[in-house]
DNA sequence: AGGTAATCGAGACGGTACGTCCAGTCTTTGT
DNA sequence: ACAAAGACTGGACGTACCGTCTCGATTACCT
């Protein structure tokens, strides 16, 4: 059995080109008005070579965001000691790329891609949530060692889910906004604030009835 | 002065027979599929009529899911003294709300309306979070009087956010996951101590009466 | 019962600007090379409106050449008295016809359009037999009265055959070969030559064996 | 001097195959919506062993039709010594060539080719005006040595053209059809003065011995 | 025997055109 | 004046071929 290819080989330029000549348009025009015919004009290919490698708008688009250019590498979550401001500083940085109009852009192009396939639902879940808890968890571990697991996955989703939600709202995520996610996350909405040590007593004060 | 209008009276009757045309098709085939011939003619109306009330895509969609169908009438957070339970409750409407194949499929429409148009974004900003935060604000005002102000918003948009993520990319609101966004939005992060996930060991001052 | 139209009348003057527009194409690029793309830019017209018009590029090209322009009107052979000076000018006129460039696109054109489909054979046949034919038989109803009527039809198809053979394989009708065809078609190969009177006798040489 | 190749031979069966696949192809879906690609996959070859063989569509088209299957073998005018009668016979062993459907196909494509091509018409031309004519005049040499040199070619262009013309407009050439045609290019139209149509009574002196 | 070179099937490449669908506008008739 | 019907320009869709260009794998000739 022979596992040689046959015929000419694939060329990869031409996908990156394609990839690149995707990210301008997203920038330029958004997810909607994108148009197979410009991006392949544009990358110098022919539509039939685009296809050959995406077979869909939005494949295209999550493979553009999420593998190739607009989404943030994963940036692992700073240690100095301070987890308060750790995580700010690392939420900061997040805010910052979101800020940068090309990227709201893409991502924001990413959003409608997986509002319209499953498929690139599933991939831009793993890709987001799986970086997000990961830096989390990778910090948080040393910070509050007790913390129940599944905290992590909550507190990623909370985090980046407000950070995309403030995207997709053309809301800017303000330092205080920042501020305030953080302290929420941390030591959640009633806790005690300032305290950026681990194993605070939080008490719950609601005396109800 | 004679206020009457000249000539034939819109009809209201039709605004709502395109209104729910369109619900029907988003939920059938997704924001980017969405035609407004279809639409039209599902109506038993002409496309001139639907552009005399809709100047766009995008506009039509915002009307039909934001005022019309599809997003959840304003409910109040539950006040039975309990908050982490009146949460959790209120929280778990939202999710079963999102969990119907309907309402989820013209969220995620409104979620690509959004990302598309500027104007959009702000109404769906304007109504989600103002309806969510006021909700949580009114219930946590007499809970927690202490609490900063400006958490309010930022757990709002935390809880808010997380579940719009969730439904964008495709993760059920498993009964855990709400658990741990409660807990994470109330007592942080590190806030209840417990270790195991079912929440029973979680030390829950708030005694139920 | 109403027989009124709804909706916009159709537009005779874009009709006329894409057949316009295609007669310019055939005779610039052929009938292959032929593009409906093309042909509504150049008209300024949807490619949707051509196709509304036309279902195919041949009955396009049928409608352009037999009913539009191209293909000669229907001239009737002169009656001067002279049979075969007057079918020698008749058939010139013809010849000259072809011998233009356009037309001669035009034509040739139509032709490889009755080759594809079955419904333009059939108008071509009905516009080009019928039309010769009349000619043909006005003319020598009173100069050869006592001919069979099916030889009109052959002779008629004899000439336009012989014609448009000619134009097919890129020969020239030069007037000798006019002569010849004349001759032959009024007294057959072995008939008497030169005379040009109605009721010649002419005799069949053949003595066979 | 070395005359010889180097390298791999090309290979004939290739050749022929492609040839086959041609004629298979035009006649289950005439010329125009020939493919290069559907040919190479049917006969086995690839894209570019086709284009070694021939340049186009047309030259492939030609070489088929002309050189290869479609086109009646130069078939000499039988010499019964009844020239009417050889004659009909001749052009009826053309009719039932051309009354088969595969044939007609061949040949109208083989048309449409000559239409395009000025080097296929050159080829048409030469191949079927030569054989037709050297038939015609071998035949009538000794029948009418009397006639007219340029008789013969416009007689034969007559006749081929006749039969062609009837080809391309789907119009079966009858029996009727063939006697009419005879008699017009043998005697002409007012040759036999026959007044009715079966030619019985037409006055043909040839004997047939 | 070991290059050297043309040919083979296969198939990716940049393009062009296809025929369909839809956006958004305009025109016509009916109410 | 509004409504339905639907034709209009314009433009993108996804597919099919075109003719060219690599590929690895065969053949052949020529040292």
């Amino acid at each position: 059995m022979s596992d040689t290819r046959r015929g000419r080989t694939r060329s990869e330029a031409v996908r990156r080109a394609v990839l690149e000549a995707t990210r301008d348009e997203l920038a330029a025009h958004g997810y909607d008005k994108l148009s197979i015919d410009r991006i392949a004009a544009a990358a110098g290919a022919g539509k039939q070579t685009v296809y050959r490698w995406y077979p869909s708008k939005s494949a295209l688009v999550a493979e553009c965001v999420l593998d190739g250019y607009g989404f943030p590498a994963t940036t692992p979550v700073p240690n100095t000691g301070a987890v308060r401001r750790d995580l700010r500083d690392w939420l900061e940085g997040f805010a910052d790329h979101l800020a940068e109009p090309q990227s709201a852009a893409l991502i924001r192009a990413s959003t409608a891609a997986a509002a319209e396939s499953d498929d690139v639902a599933r991939r831009f879940y793993d890709h987001v949530t799986a970086a997000s808890e990961d830096a989390l968890t990778a910090r948080l571990r040393d910070a509050a060692p007790t913390a129940r697991p599944a905290s992590a996955t909550a507190a990623a989703e909370a985090l980046v889910g407000a950070m995309l939600y403030r995207l997709l709202v053309r809301q800017p995520a303000t330092p205080e906004f920042l501020d305030s996610l953080v302290d929420t996350v941390l030591s959640g909405i009633q806790g005690t604030n300032g305290t950026d040590s681990a194993g605070t007593q939080a008490r719950d004060l609601t005396p109800d009835c």
